[in-house]
RNA sequence: GCCCGGGUGGCGGAAUUGGUAGACGCAGCAGACUCAAAAUCUGCCGUUCGCAAGGAUGUGCUGGUUCGAUUCCAGUCCCGGGCACCA
């Protein structure tokens, strides 16, 4: 008989929705399961086939569990407030919530066709003001909360408040502000101690760098920033500083790396978020500032320090011709080397550098100026040793030049030389000028590099979110006279050779010398254009030497102070201790800048790479020499400790998390300011709900829409929701709401209240809504009390890898923040959690040409490289392509081999595309503009005049044109095949790419299926008694099925059935005792198939109700094995002997064997392995 | 760059604790049924040498451990994901 997929999954819905299927109850007798998916963001593009592959996995797992007798929950909702809703809004003016509103319904629709065992009547979405109510009301406990070090966890600041009101600071930890005592407190003004507050609040305000894009007049996520520029436009983009929201998860960092010990989830997951947390021991230390600044290169008695037995290349060799000359600034075989390209430059000097060579040379100028001299690996132009002054003479600029200038310029400066650069043009045009410039330069270098001045030093730094994020950086620039570095090596301090400090470094500013100072701005401003992904990806070394210099805690000697981007300010200090013997970007860093390597290492050769492991003794280290590691580690903490040169220090690489975005589709925040002070909205008027805006382009200053609302901005009306219901501020304010920073655009208006403008990030609602399915639809609290006890965590998550570490993160400090004030009693969200791989799509490429606009006289087809590099038959290409451009743009260009064509892989949509070949007609009849690029453009055929496509792997997205539409498949193919499908492309885990093809194996096997319960075209199941062999197959099946969902490896359950299902086709099985548990093991795979026959064999329940079959091993039993026979590990021949057979008996049949002997050759057998029930070797 | 994962036939993948590599399926080839097509069924199907029997070779690459390695170890290349404002 034929199914008829359609007509079963329309009656087997309706049955579902009269008996209300998957309804569940928040009680019952039999144990509870939790099992949740992460929930999806509804985007306009709708589902595609990648989506459905955790949610059927997940499906399979609640029908399974429901099968073994639990109570299931399995809801799904919608993450509903984001980006791409916005950028939408932005673009076609529709409102986000309409077009939310409108995808959601696509997704549902699309979700009911796969026939998922969800619980709808528990169904939300995060934008729903009924909902972010709660995530409002969640985020007021968090910002009225602190950590307490001495309890180890969260509670309410009223305790922190009577602490201060008692004991002043004293009796707090960790501290983060200021030292005071308790009559100072109650001395300070409430903006005071708001301000004081804010340092320990759990959600607290700070500044901290975003992407600012001027262009945009927007912040812009890392994801539209491509190059350092916008996505959308081009526009630069820089970091800019600006007021954020942040949650202190930092204080959580141990209790979220302890916490995954109990968790069952991959091992690759929770290695995932401890590297993110990135607990590493080690020790801060503190390097004095040189306070004379003179001194910029090492005495002989200190270069000596470094002349150890170990092979190096420290100063002592770089230096080495200074105690001959002072006009020696190489070393002798650099010199050697350059000197011939020196000379060369010198007879072949340009006009210019002539026209000055005229009036400087010798001493005209009071001071012997050398030309083309070698200072380094560099020949600079023009020098005064004397007056430590070059000039240099620019030719053309281009981009490299610059930047090579620049590298030269911070060796140059490193060496202590100040560096002039004049043009080639104004030489020649104003030779006078010129000359007046290198006179004043040489005056003023006379009197040495000035020191900055101690003010500058002193003054206190402003308030800054890094403070905020890292205590230990709340001293840097404090008018303390050190740079604090963390390093996990203090062992190596004997090796560091320099220090590096991140451009965003507070120091900076203040260390840098008067004649650096150009060149570091403009270096810090690079920086400033570029991602921290660009930063620590590139391979290129970037820096710049600020002037300044450290002392050696040890040695005193002085380290030169350098800026580069690869150190991050948000980690550690911001600063490092470079010792390039032992860190590899330190050593390539000073190689790239000819700084010290002192080689540290007994025995270690550091000629070509340095040496990271930490296995070697060491050597030229002072104290240290001789120990290794460990012994050294723990002797470098002791000293530096009761030196108090520096201490232990845990260190994580965690940082705090931004929660505020200038956005205008989130959650408002519910807080308002007054006097500066942040304080929160009454709980009893939430929801704040979103207020309408006209525009959903950004506000003046870079702050979200909500900016632009200035009646809703500037609370005049006292009215803190906006109508419908006026009430009064005062006497609703919450008391224990006080205090908090300004937001600076906000900061004028004494008495005036406004309102916060950004609102909340994305995974703010995604953070608590596994919580929400436990009561959806409770008004007084964010879960009821009683459901969230009988639910408890979740038991079972998936999702995919890509949010592995951030919203398991967020999810996990919310629930634990939850825990600790007591609202929730567990403190771990998901105890097992498991990833699905994604599913990618085949995208498809057609080779396109386009006519460039501008036509040029090269009269040459232009074929970029990509396109020569991905089709090899060029020449018969090219020639077709000339013929076909010809043919078109016959008569309207003259000359006809002045066409330059650009040749480019273009996407076509995959729907149009039957394996390789591309039905071009029906693509032109459906897509007419979508390809039309701003030239003509010509798809290209092969020889047969057939569009032949290449095929990418890649993400699946409506962009790439290669989404696989869920709905085409199960409308052709039905939902159960559809599920099984996705379930037998693989393990659930890794990704794979989507090839629709294959789903007709699995549309075989359900046909096979429903035809064993068919007999011509009547259901017919014989009650007889069924064989032992259709017994033996029914039960290894069931054993199979049962290991593997429990394992999630449904692609191996479906080769199982599928072999049983062969096999009872060929036994020609019926029999009701096989089938009928046969239904219940395939109905989390199949519910629709399996319910319809499970009603029609006489059930009147519904087969997820039935328990599931257990399999009894007795019918499993073998008793006798066909061993493999190897000789040499190289199996020969297989025999069968009984399980239970003598060892004896086997080895002597086997060397009995004819094929055995032939194979032994006669060799007498050293060693015979059995491995019973496996194989047999033997060994000769 | 750093962190995590992956690499096995033309394709998706299977292989228990280190024990017969390629289960199951797709595609392909041959055949049966049919007037024909579809559907269905049967057989073949890593590469290579050979008429065959049979042999050699084969799990990204290079080594190592082992009687035996897809599996363990070291190194290396390539691909995917994440890297803190996409979700």
């Amino acid at each position: 008989m034929e199914l008829n997929f359609a007509n079963i999954e329309e009656e087997v819905k309706k049955l579902w929705a009269e008996k209300n299927i998957y309804r569940v109850e928040n009680k019952s007798d039999k144990p509870k399961y939790y099992v949740l998916e992460m929930f999806p963001y509804p985007s306009g593009a709708g589902l595609h086939v990648g989506h459905p592959l955790g949610y059927i996995a997940s499906d399979i797992f609640a029908r399974y569990k429901r099968h073994k007798g639990f109570n299931v929950l399995h809801p799904m909702g919608y993450d509903a407030f984001g980006l791409p809703a916005e950028q939408y809004a932005i673009e076609t003016g529709q409102h986000p919530a309409v077009t939310t509103e409108k995808n959601i319904a696509r997704y549902r629709e699309q979700l009911d066709k796969i026939g998922l065992s969800y619980d709808w009547s528990r169904e939300f979405k995060t934008s729903d003001p009924k909902y972010y109510k709660w995530t409002q009301w969640i985020f007021i406990q968090i910002f009225n909360s602190w950590y307490n070090p001495e309890t180890n966890r969260a509670e309410n600041i009223s305790t922190l408040i009577s602490k201060f009101e008692r004991n002043g600071s004293s009796q707090i930890s960790n501290l983060k502000s200021q030292i005071f005592s308790a009559v100072d407190w109650k001395s300070f003004s409430e903006k005071e101690q708001a301000d004081i507050l804010m340092q320990f609040r759990l959600a607290y305000l700070a500044d901290a760098e975003v992407n600012w894009c001027e262009g945009l007049g927007t912040v812009l996520a890392n994801d539209e920033v491509v190059n350092g520029v916008s996505e959308r436009g081009g526009h630069p983009v820089v970091k800019k500083k600006m007021r954020q929201w942040f949650l202190r998860i930092t204080e959580y960092a141990d209790r979220l790396l302890q916490g995954l010990e109990t968790l069952d989830w991959s091992e690759p997951m929770k290695e995932m978020q401890r590297n993110w947390i990135g607990r590493s021991e080690g020790a801060l230390i503190r390097f004095n500032l040189n306070p004379n600044q003179t001194s910029p290169q090492p005495s002989p008695s200190e270069r000596e320090k470094y002349s150890g037995t170990a092979n190096q290349k420290g100063w002592s060799q770089e230096f080495d011709g200074i105690e001959k000359a002072n006009f020696y600034t190489t070393d002798s075989s650099t010199h050697k080397a350059l000197k011939p390209i020196a000379r060369e430059l010198r007879k072949n000097d340009t006009a210019a550098e002539d026209l000055i060579w005229q009036v400087v040379r010798g001493n005209q100028l009071g001071t012997k100026i050398r030309r083309q001299h070698v200072i380094g690996k560099f020949i600079v132009d023009f020098v005064s040793i004397e007056n430590k002054l070059i000039i240099e003479i620019d030719g053309e600029i281009h981009e490299q030049q610059k930047e090579e200038d620049a590298i030269r310029t911070a060796f140059l400066n490193s060496e202590g030389f100040k560096v002039v650069r004049f043009k080639n043009e104004e030489v020649k045009n104003n030779l006078e000028n010129v000359i007046l410039k290198i006179k004043t330069e040489l005056q003023n270098n006379l009197t040495l590099n000035p020191s900055p001045s101690e003010k500058d030093l002193n003054t206190n730094s402003e308030h800054s979110a890094i403070e905020a994020l890292t205590p230990s950086q709340k001293e840097k620039g404090q008018g303390m006279r050190f740079i604090e570095v963390f390093t996990t090596r203090p062992d190596t301090l004997f090796g560091c050779s320099f220090m590096v400090l991140a451009p965003e470094h507070d120091l900076i500013s203040k260390i840098t010398t008067a004649e650096q100072q150009a060149e570091i701005e403009k270096y810090v401003q690079y920086v400033k254009s570029r991602s921290d992904v660009e930063r620590m990806a590139e391979k290129k070394i970037t820096g710049c030497f600020t002037g300044a210099f450290a002392l050696h805690p040890f040695t005193q000697k002085p380290l030169p102070i350098y800026v580069s981007e690869y150190v991050l300010n948000g980690y550690g200090t911001g600063a490092i201790m470079a010792v390039p013997s032992g860190d590899s970007r330190d050593y390539a860093f000073a190689k790239h800048f000819n700084l010290p390597i002192p080689n540290i290492f007994s025995d270690i050769n550091i000629d070509e790479k340095c040496y990271e492991e930490k296995t070697a003794v060491l050597c030229n280290s002072d104290f240290l020499n001789g120990l290794d590691y460990k012994a050294a580690t723990k002797k470098m903490l002791d000293a530096l400790e009761e030196k108090n040169i520096g201490q232990r220090k845990i260190n994580f690489r965690m940082r705090d998390a931004g929660f505020s975005r200038q956005r205008y589709w989130g959650e408002p925040f519910p807080i308002y300011y007054e006097n500066g002070i942040a304080k929160t909205l009454p709980e009893n008027e939430l929801p704040l709900t979103l207020p309408h805006v006209a525009s959903y382009s950004p506000g003046p200053e870079g702050q979200g829409p909500l900016a632009n609302l200035k009646d809703w901005v500037e609370m005049k009306d006292l009215t803190l929701n906006p109508s419908p219901s006026e009430r009064d501020l005062n006497t609703n304010l919450d008391h224990s709401t006080i205090e908090a920073q300004t937001p600076s655009p906000l900061e004028k208006g004494q008495g005036m209240r406004f309102r916060e403008t950004n609102t909340m990030p994305g995974y703010a609602g995604s953070s608590w809504y596994f919580l929400r399915y436990m009561s959806p639809q409770e008004d007084h609290a964010f879960v009821n009390e009683e459901a969230m006890k009988y639910w408890g965590a979740v038991d079972f998550y998936n999702g995919g890898s890509e949010h592995a570490v951030g919203h398991l993160l967020y999810s996990r400090l919310w629930t634990k923040v939850l825990h600790d004030l007591g609202f929730i009693n567990f403190d771990e969200p998901f105890k097992k959690m498991v990833n699905q791989g994604m599913i990618q799509g085949q995208s498809k490429f057609v080779l396109c040409a386009t006519t460039l606009n501008c036509v040029t006289t090269f009269g040459e087809i232009y074929i970029s490289n990509d396109v020569a590099s991905q089709y090899n038959n060029l020449d018969e290409l090219t020639k077709f392509v000339v013929n076909e451009v010809e043919e078109k743009y016959n008569g309207r260009f003259e000359n006809k081999a002045a066409l330059r064509m650009q040749f480019y892989p273009t996407r076509v949509p995959v729907e149009y595309v039957d394996g390789e070949k591309l039905d071009f007609v029906s693509l032109k009849l459906n897509e007419p503009i979508r390809f039309n690029s701003s030239g003509e453009s010509i798809f290209i055929t092969n020889s047969n005049n057939e569009f032949l496509c290449r095929t990418e792997v890649e993400k699946m997205s409506k962009s790439k044109y290669n989404v696989v539409n869920p709905d085409d498949m199960i409308a052709q193919y039905g939902a159960d095949t559809f599920r099984m499908y996705e379930m037998f492309l693989g393990p659930i885990e890794l990704s794979k790419p989507w090839d629709t093809k294959g789903i007709e194996g699995v549309s075989r096997f359900l046909r096979k299926f429903w035809n064993l319960f068919f007999t011509e075209d009547k259901l017919t199941l014989s009650d007889a008694e069924p064989t032992n062999e259709e017994i033996k197959i029914l039960h290894q099946t069931i054993k199979k099925i049962d290991a593997d969902i429990q394992k999630l490896a449904y692609n191996t359950c479906v080769s199982q059935f599928m072999i049983c299902v062969n096999e009872l086709q060929t036994l020609k099985c019926n029999k009701r005792s096989i089938l009928e548990p046969l239904l219940v093991l395939l109905n989390p795979f199949a519910p629709f198939i399996t319910e319809y026959l499970w009603k029609e064999i006489g059930n009147t329940n519904s087969v997820i109700d039935a328990p599931f079959p257990t399999h009894d091993e007795k019918y499993l039993i073998e008793n006798s094995f066909t061993y493999p026979i190897a000789i040499n590990g190289k199996t020969r021949v297989n025999m069968e002997f009984a399980l239970d057979a003598d060892v004896a008996v086997i080895e002597k049949s086997v060397l009995e064997n004819d094929q055995v002997q032939k194979f032994m050759e006669g060799k007498p057998m050293k060693k015979f392995i059995f491995v019973k029930g496996r194989m047999v070797n033997v060994v000769v």
